[in-house]
DNA sequence: CGCTAGTTTCACAAATTTGTGAAGTTAAGA
DNA sequence: TCTTAACTTCACAAATTTGTGAAACTAGCG
């Protein structure tokens, strides 16, 4: 296991508290990323992509390294690796290099879910590509084909709807950061 | 990708014909059914349930044995058995006896797509759960707090804008059948 | 009441996925 | 240029998932 990393810890970690995000309990933290992960994992993403993504989530900095992430989950840098990996590809964290140090620092992005719905938009046009040519096999006269187009109107509906939805969004975020910046913060 | 249908298409377009469902080609259906069912499965979906789905969807009565199921997919009862259990249970198929039978039948909902979306808003309910008790295990006015905050903000504005989407979708659909019944059919 | 077509359940084997240790690679700093 | 901390890749073992055959049910029909 990571047992190297505990021991090192141990004996190096002068103040023993990495968490010196303020007086937070880290036993509560950490059920509610087991707990967020699980539920993403529920949704279709990789389990240890998950754990990392609702890390840094849970994170105050919002930046970890790669030690930081094995640490706190408990898994091997390689692990951590190949969650990064995923996680950048999908564009949710991205990798900064520490300066003056060798170490990287993943981060997460702050727009990722407005992202993320964003990126919706690529796979519904790949579903609507695929459900017409099923239409075009099927015959679009045929009881099947007639099916298959209305599925395929409904994701046209749909992706109408994500742009207008997006839009929204914007608006929404925008104006809440107005009011937070009133606030005198 | 489609070269091979696409191919077949243009070379052979008309003749092969072996189903009783009037007139289609059977292999380019099923390549559609494979294809589809592979989409749906990258969107989270068990193997063989999105496969018996789209095999459903693609079939011109909408109705299917178990016999059949299992002989379009190559796969044992048993299998077609599981589909089935999952499939009823998120409710996108429904099971009817067949009269003067002791065989089942599998009925694709018609309205699933909707059914679907509308199921949406208990995940996100949940979620929002998650992401609540997530802000106050983190303090609601320490960084990481705030940013769970958001995350929670976003899928409360997600939710709020599915019900909209959800209406208008089922005024677009309504209008729809109109000027299809209109038409005359 | 059986008899049996049809379905479901169960134990297991095959296939896939996941995470690890260790070796390999990269680049910061001397 | 060399050393070495840090990250990545790789081969493999563990765990999980998936589908099967066979046995156990269920319910029409005689």
């Amino acid at each position: 296991m990571s047992e190297q990393q505990q021991q090192s810890a141990a004996r190096t970690a002068p103040p023993p508290r990495e968490s010196r995000e303020g007086t937070r309990d880290d036993e509560a933290v950490s059920q509610f990323v087991e707990r967020f992960a699980a539920q993403l994992v529920d949704a279709g993403m990789q389990r240890m992509s998950a754990r990392v993504f609702a890390c840094l989530l849970a994170s105050d900095s919002g930046v970890l390294t790669s030690a930081e992430l094995g640490e706190r989950l408990q898994v091997s840098p390689a692990a951590v690796s190949g969650a990064i990996r995923y996680l950048s590809q999908v564009d949710m964290v991205s990798r900064e290099r520490e300066p003056g140090s060798r170490r990287d620092r993943y981060r997460v992005h702050s727009d990722q879910w407005y992202e993320a719905m964003a990126r919706r938009d690529n796979i519904l046009t790949r579903w609507e590509g695929t459900l017409r040519d099923g239409v075009e096999s099927l015959g679009e006269d045929s009881p099947a084909g007639r099916r298959v187009g209305e599925t395929l109107v409904f994701f046209e509906f749909l992706q109408k709807e994500l742009a207008g939805l997006l839009q929204r969004w914007r608006e929404h975020r925008d104006e809440m950061r107005a009011e937070f910046d009133a606030a005198g913060r």
